[in-house]
DNA sequence: GCCAACGTTGGC
DNA sequence: GCCAACGTTGGC
């Protein structure tokens, strides 16, 4: 099993939306390096959701992998902000995984705490300019993350 | 609102 | 293929 976070602005989208959807497409992600890691992604790999461009930024809660990458339906749409007029049905561009809610963070656990510690230095999320919006975790900051954020 | 970082676009 | 211009992200 695999560990990532994904971001998310929650004016767009926040955790509680998906624990209200009980479930939820991961559309949107139009960068290449976001999109392969999507790919990479199984069912039951776990998945921190960060709030990003909100005061304060930080790890909101737990979803889950429920579903692996298939086509992201706003491509095809027009009318959509993420419309690729590159795309085709045969050939997609962008794919999204399904995600579901597992738990909420006690508290939003601020993006200032993480980088407060030192055995998380190394995360992606923690260099100078990170804006990759799906990142891999590794298992032990994933778990000091679970663990601070009580989220198991 | 500012601005650093960085991906994308397009002229050459 | 290079690289300047431009757009976006996202913390502050």
């Amino acid at each position: 099993m695999k560990y990532w976070i994904m971001k998310s602005e929650p004016s767009a989208y926040a955790f509680d939306d998906l624990v209200r959807d009980g479930r939820s497409l991961w559309t949107g992600v139009r960068n290449y390096q976001a999109r392969n890691l999507m790919d990479e992604m199984k069912v039951g790999d776990l998945v921190l959701f960060y709030h990003s461009s909100c005061d304060p930024p930080g790890i909101a809660g737990l979803a889950k992998v429920s579903a692996t990458a298939v086509a992201d339906p706003t491509q095809f749409d027009p009318k959509s902000d993420y419309f690729e007029k590159r795309a085709t049905k045969d050939v997609p561009v962008w794919r999204c995984v399904e995600v579901v809610p597992m738990k909420k963070a006690a508290t939003l656990l601020p993006l200032e705490t993480l980088r407060a510690e030192p055995a998380l230095a190394d995360m992606v999320l923690l260099q100078r300019g990170s804006r990759l919006s799906v990142q891999p975790v590794d298992k032990p900051a994933f778990d000091r993350i679970a663990k601070l954020a009580t989220l198991k």
